[in-house]
Formats: C-alpha cells, structure tokens, sequence
DNA sequence: TTAGGGTTAG
C-alpha cells in the first residue's frame, strides 16, 4: 500500500484526506500498526489533520491489547480539540475490559455518558460479555437495568451474552429463561443462542437436556451449523455416550458437512480416550495426507496417547512432524515430552529440552511447573523440583493444593531433611506443619 | 470509518 502512495507521488498526485484514510484503516484492519502510524506521521507532515475517522489506529491498538498507547492517543485526540465519538469510545472500552482494566472502562463509559454521546447495544454488550466471560454475571445484569433506564433496547447478542455468563454459572435455568424472554421480546434466537445453551448443558454433564435443547432448535427452524454439531459431539464423548457419538460424527461425515479443525481434534481425542487409538491414528494420517491444516492440539492429543501407550519412536515423528507442518511446540507439548522424559529418569534430558523452550520463545505456565515439581519430588529429585519452584516464584505463580501437600510429606520424611534444606527459603516452614 | 456473541488438547 506505500507502493501505492509512492506511484502517486510519482504521478504528481498528491493523496487527500480521504485516500490517507483509506489506506490507514486498512492496515489497522489487518493488524499492522507500525504502518498504520506511519500514515498516521505522514499525514500530519502533509498538514493533514487526522480526525476521528483517523483514530481506528486507536482501535487497531486496542485489539492488539496494547490499550495503554491507545489511551495515550486517545488523549493527544482530546488535546487537540478533536471529538471523540461512540466508535472511539467503544473501542477503548473493548480494549479496557479484555484486559481487566475494569476501573478505567467505567470512568470512560461514564464520560462518555457526561459528553452527552448517548450508548448505544453494541458498548453495553462489549461491557457485559467481558463481564460474563469472567464470570461477573450479576454485575452483567446490573447494565441490563441501565440499558433498560436509559432506553437502550437489548439485541440478540446482548441476550446472548448474559446467556453465557449464567452458562459459565452452571445457572442453566436462568439461561434457558433468558431465551423466552429473548421470544417474547419480539428477537429470534440465533444458533449462536442454542450454541451458549447447548454447550451449558454439556459442561453441565447434562448431554440429554443438551440433545433435547437441539431437538427443540430444529423445531423452531434455527439452522444448526458445524459449531453446534462440534459441540453436540464433543458432550457426547465427554459423558461416555461413545457409540451415539461415533455415529453422530458419522452422520456428519455423510451429510457432506464441511468438518473442521474443531471436529477432527474432539473425534481423534474421542477416539484416543476410548482406547481406540489405531483408529485415531489412521484418522490422523488421512487427514496428513489429504493436507488438511491440522493445528497444535491435534498433535498434542496425538502425542499424550501415544505416550500413554509406550510408542516411543511414533512420538518422536509426530514431534518432529510439528515443525514440518509449520506449527511450533507449545507450552503442553513441551510439557507432555518433559513429563515423560522425567519418567524415564532421562533428567538431563528434561533439563535440556526445557531450556530449548525457554529459548523458543515458548512460556511454561502455572500447570507445567507445577506438574513438574511433583513429578521431580515423587522421584526424590528435591533438587531439581527447587529449580522448577523458583521459577514458579519468580513467575508470581502459586503452588497448587497437590504441590504444597507433596511438600509437606517430603519435609516430613527423615530421607529428605537434607535436601529438603536446599529448596527455597520460603517453603521452610512447610516443615512445621505435621501430615 | 468503525464496533459486540458460540466449539477442541493437558
């Protein structure tokens, strides 16, 4: 797109507002910030004066998540008289709330409110879904009562929102009530609607409800897409239903169905979990040979069973076939190998393989130190898990319940007194607490 | 000129 400015230029035609604009939403659209303030810069050297429609740089930052830079510009925007609207507003509060800057959304919001820019559904339901997504449905519902005082009228996405906060809640009967009142308020439920709910009851365990809610959906003529049936399918396997689920997945495979990446990743660790792991082996290779884009997790649920089942050597190809497919090791791939090479008692090993994901770029979480320091101290390699311990200190991550208790006993074995003084200093008085 | 909701691995 600079390409395209520099013909101009070399035509003698000097870009407008308008053609600067066009080109900076673009690269804000697609991500590329850097290039989007470089028009921002040119812009302004060509006494342009960026105005609000500018500012989807302010947008593009924010779902980078860098919202403090979109803050900064955001004031600069204010410093130079020019008037915010809802579209800015919007966007920093998206940006706000996905990074739990909850504070600072409100005070936005409200200045917003005391600028006389009336809300609008789509600030409310960004506002609410991060609310639900966290889990803080009443507050959720609080805004509801605002929209409905500021006559705000709720969309089908507002509902749907507020369904997945009562979802996450395991407060189905709220949810479903949510999708009457939704009827009653003259919307349609979508299949995204159904998709919430569905998903609910599967988490719920409840896969009976959740094939009835289906039913239901059918009836009342809402198209059920590839998302609903990954998550119909996936409940299935996940309460034991594993012959409706083989033939649900067959059903899918005959109708034509375009599967996904989701689809084949639920069918293989299905299959996996139901010691059928030949049958998600051929599955797997198909799906390499027919080129088809398989994705981390896949591999991940391939190398886990594998593992289980002591084919070395197919690990080590399916972890070598990761980089050959373009994808890269992640943080439970890593673990995976690791684990199983602590199994082995090839310690060195683990040390290295570690450290090459350190050096990949790759960020061990909570999880994997955690599960390795127990690993480590179920061998008796005190040292090494005090390695791993202060990596989970220096990370500001917490013990997990299983780690600390392991601790205990380990302090409370005569065998490891001496060791046990090695670990970090913090853990010491774990030695006054008597199993 | 811009903006919000649903699925998979440990």
């Amino acid at each position: 797109m600079h390409r395209l400015l520099d013909l101009m230029a070399g035509n003698g035609i000097s870009p407008n507002h308008h053609t600067f604009t066009i080109i900076l939403c673009a690269y804000a659209k697609g991500g590329m910030i850097d290039e989007a303030m470089h028009i921002f810069h040119q812009m302004r050297q060509q006494g342009l004066s960026p105005d609000v429609v500018t500012y989807a740089a302010i947008d593009a930052l924010c779902k980078l998540g860098k919202v403090d830079e979109a803050m900064l510009k955001f004031n600069q925007m204010i410093n130079e008289g020019v008037t915010p609207n809802i579209v800015v507003f919007s966007s920093l509060v998206y940006g706000l709330c996905t990074v739990g800057k909850w504070e600072k959304a409100e005070e936005l919001f409200s200045e917003m409110l005391n600028q006389g820019i009336h809300p609008n559904a789509m600030i409310f339901n960004t506002i609410m879904c991060n609310l639900c997504r966290e889990g803080r449905v009443m507050k959720a519902q609080s805004l509801v009562d605002l929209m409905v005082r500021v006559g705000v009228k709720l969309d089908v996405i507002s509902y749907n929102s507020l369904i997945v906060g009562y979802s996450l809640a395991g407060r189905m009967k709220e949810a479903m009530k949510l999708l009457d009142d939704m009827v009653r308020g003259g919307l349609k439920p979508d299949a995204c609607s159904y998709n919430i709910l569905l998903h609910g009851y599967c988490r719920a365990g409840r896969i009976d409800d959740a094939v009835r809610l289906f039913r239901e959906m059918l009836r009342n003529e809402v198209k059920p897409g590839i998302v609903t049936y990954n998550i119909v399918l996936h409940g299935l396997f996940q309460s034991g239903k594993f012959s409706e689920a083989k033939e649900l997945y067959l059903n899918m495979t005959k109708s034509g169905m375009q599967l996904d990446i989701y689809t084949y990743n639920i069918i293989l660790n299905g299959l996996c979990k139901n010691n059928c792991v030949d049958e998600a082996f051929r599955i797997f290779q198909s799906l390499c040979f027919k080129d088809f884009q398989l994705d981390i997790i896949t591999f991940n649920i391939m190398i886990n069973v594998l593992l289980k089942s002591g084919r070395k050597e197919d690990v080590m190809d399916m972890f070598t076939a990761i980089s050959a497919k373009g994808l890269g090791p992640d943080v439970v791939t890593y673990r995976l190998m690791i684990q199983n090479l602590i199994k082995e008692g090839l310690l060195e090993e683990s040390d290295n393989l570690f450290s090459a994901m350190e050096k990949s770029g790759c960020i061990p979480d909570s999880f994997m130190l955690n599960s390795l320091v127990r690993r480590l101290l179920h061998r008796g390699d005190i040292m090494r898990a005090g390695a791993y311990l202060s990596k989970i200190d220096e990370m500001n991550f917490s013990l997990e319940a299983a780690t600390t208790s392991l601790l205990i006993s380990v302090f409370s074995r005569e065998e490891y007194q001496h060791h046990a003084k090695s670990l970090p200093e913090k853990y010491h008085f774990l030695k006054e607490i008597k199993k």
